[in-house]
DNA sequence: CATCTAATTAGATCTATATCAAAATAACAA
DNA sequence: TTGTTATTTTGATATAGATCTAATTAGATG
């Protein structure tokens, strides 16, 4: 099971929500900015911030996981240091415009249009027409897949067609045109 | 109480770290990443994300509140849209290279100078030399503070100065040449 | 006005995680 | 080797916050 919900998030997914992650803490902020100013010590970032050793200990971790920070021993004292071009690096890559865009690819899209079909449809039959727009506009999308693209239709026909899912084919195909999902020009139809 | 620790953090500090906690949720990237795509009811988006209306409803409110989304209403139905200017906006404050400075500007930058200085000192007399050069360090900027700057001093009266707060000054001088807290020629001391 | 629907708010629960004290480790010093 | 110091790891506790159900609110409709 992975550590970020059921569905296989991408990698850029996850990357992205780490360097969130890592930076949505009070301390480890304050560290980065300590880090910005100077290398230092655990135990001197433990007195800057008044918490203790582990505590600073397990932050830093943090950090360098993604490699925000890195570190060098002298003797027993450890010396972190932050990685100001890993920080450029990340957070350009992370506020860019088309990465912002990824972040919903993994999300099944039509989940949406086929519940509302399934809560309004029984079988062929619309059992109402939606009240709200976005409800509605599945619905129109939805009648407007029974005609072909390539087709001129009588109107007779079209309410016909739009009669075999609900009766007030009137209502239903005045709206098809309305959302521009058909067109219509002196008596005939067709998919635009 | 601030919602953010004891000693009052600058306003900037706080928008940066309400940023980050906005981003930093699995659900509300997914949302943002939604959102980028299209505008899209709280039903739609609690659909997508297989998450109760209420619980996207509370997602919703926390972006809202920094301004990465606002919302128009169509009768009962709140629709959502991202504000890509104001994330832009955001975006780029907060990872700008200065703002990362500022960081740290809350902390008290010398308590750690004060906790070192309390730990080896038992009135003007140093108990030891510290083995870390981080500590160490501290001790000698303490002691080259005994020294004008505008003064030249003989290797003699050198000695005397340090001899009062320990017994090894050859050590601490040689330590305070090598730091460049002090600088000499000729058998002759000043403070660069 | 009564009813319905979508959204929000309130309250409860559960999970993630920040923090600490105590124990273990690692590097050095005597 | 033994002792000392800085750090990390472990295990426990406390807090924040993500999520749910149930109750409430706000528009729209009959």
């Amino acid at each position: 099971m992975s550590q970020y919900g059921a569905i296989m998030a991408s990698a850029e997914f996850v990357r992205v929500l780490s360097f969130f992650k890592a930076l949505s803490d009070e301390s480890r902020l304050k560290i980065v900015g300590a880090l910005a100013a100077n290398d230092r010590s655990v135990e001197e970032l433990a007195t800057l911030l008044d918490l203790r050793a582990p505590t600073v200990s397990h932050h830093l971790a943090k950090l360098k996981e993604i490699g925000l920070v890195d570190m060098r021993s002298e003797g027993t004292t450890h010396i972190y240091r932050i990685n100001m071009s890993e920080m450029r690096t990340l957070a350009k890559r992370v506020l860019a415009l088309d990465t912002i865009e990824t972040l919903g690819e993994d999300l099944v899209e039509d989940a949406w249009d086929r519940k509302i079909l399934g809560d309004f449809f029984e079988g062929q039959r619309l059992k109402e027409i939606p009240a709200s727009r976005k409800k509605r506009e599945v619905i129109l999308r939805w009648l407007a897949d029974r005609f072909q693209f390539d087709k001129r239709y009588p109107e007779k026909e079209v309410n016909t067609i739009i009669a075999k899912h609900h009766p007030d084919f009137a209502t239903l195909r005045r709206e098809l045109i309305g959302a521009r999902l058909l067109a219509r020009e002196s008596g005939v139809y067709w998919r635009p």
